[in-house]
DNA sequence: TGTTTATGCCGAC
DNA sequence: TCGGCCTAAACAC
């Protein structure tokens, strides 16, 4: 599920689910290979959730103390939150737990990762190395990317591969630049330094317009379609012009990049092709 | 039955 | 830049 709008969901749910809950403790399965310690010095306390483009920061603290620390987590290909009450069985992957009681019993917060490249680590604020949220730090993401695009031969490179790059488009991944691509209609095989300005602000716009309709649309159903549910006639599968329906190559970084087959004779293309 | 693919990231060369 | 980390669904045969 994940990229930046499931992770916006996910932190909406987490606090949705905890508003009345008071926690007393965390693990991890047996089988998780995340090493980060989960005692906590707080007997009870309560959780709050932000994300950040691809990261969501769990903030633990005490009604009565200004105390408290965070979680950064990052979700991998599969990570996604449920809650199970009272007895009700965990679900099989779940791989880190919360507990809480709230004024109707028991709850369980789960973060289910079938694939387990989930992550989290304590820390005090969201990854140095990541950028600005394209979608609740709209402002600081286009100054950020303004600072570095210029950078050494980043301004060179294909900004289909560029766009990957979590230093400038934290939350970005390889569905939302498939249809921001196709959104703007900018050959993505070009680099930032063959792009006119213009193209470029209205790339800079639509990763925040991509990731918020994605987030409206109750995020990305991508290999289990039947579940999409739409806003005014819309659901997510309508929505995806491109990823899993245009043509498609491998890119630099091994992933499937699906783009609009108008661009499919373009030089730019086979400069691209010729350089993988 | 075996092979390919998947919304991500990290570390070893 | 490449393999590794993981499981499961979808495909190929």
């Amino acid at each position: 599920m994940p990229e930046l709008a499931e992770l916006a969901i996910m932190s909406d749910f987490i606090n949705r689910v905890s508003e009345k809950v008071v926690y007393f403790g965390m693990n991890k399965s047996a089988v998780s290979k995340v090493k980060t310690d989960l005692r906590i010095p707080f007997e009870h306390f309560n959780v709050k959730a932000r994300s950040r483009g691809k990261e969501i920061s769990l903030d633990f603290y005490k009604e009565d103390e200004k105390h408290s620390q965070s979680l950064i987590m990052t979700m991998g290909m599969s990570g996604n939150w449920t809650a199970a009450r009272g007895n009700f069985p965990v679900p099989q992957h779940a791989h880190f737990f919360l507990h809480g009681s709230s004024p109707i019993g028991k709850l369980t917060l789960c973060l289910v990762d079938i694939r387990r490249f989930a992550k989290w680590r304590w820390d005090k604020d969201f990854s140095k190395n990541r950028g600005p949220c394209p979608v609740k730090e709209h402002e600081d993401f286009r100054k950020n990317f303004a600072e570095k695009i210029t950078h050494k031969n980043r301004k060179e490179k294909p900004m289909v591969d560029v766009i990957m790059d979590q230093s400038l488009f934290n939350g970005i991944g390889n569905y939302l630049r498939a249809e921001i691509f196709h959104r703007v209609d900018v050959n993505p095989f070009k680099s930032f330094s063959d792009i006119e300005s213009d193209k470029i602000e209205k790339i800079l716009d639509y990763c925040r317009i991509c990731p918020q309709d994605a987030y409206e649309l109750g995020g990305g159903q991508i290999r289990d379609w039947k579940n999409s549910f739409g806003v005014d006639g819309k659901n997510f599968d309508e929505w995806r012009k491109v990823y899993y329906k245009g043509d498609k190559i491998l890119d630099r970084g091994g992933r499937t990049f699906w783009y609009d087959p108008k661009w499919e004779k373009s030089e730019h293309l086979e400069k691209y092709r010729a350089s993988l």
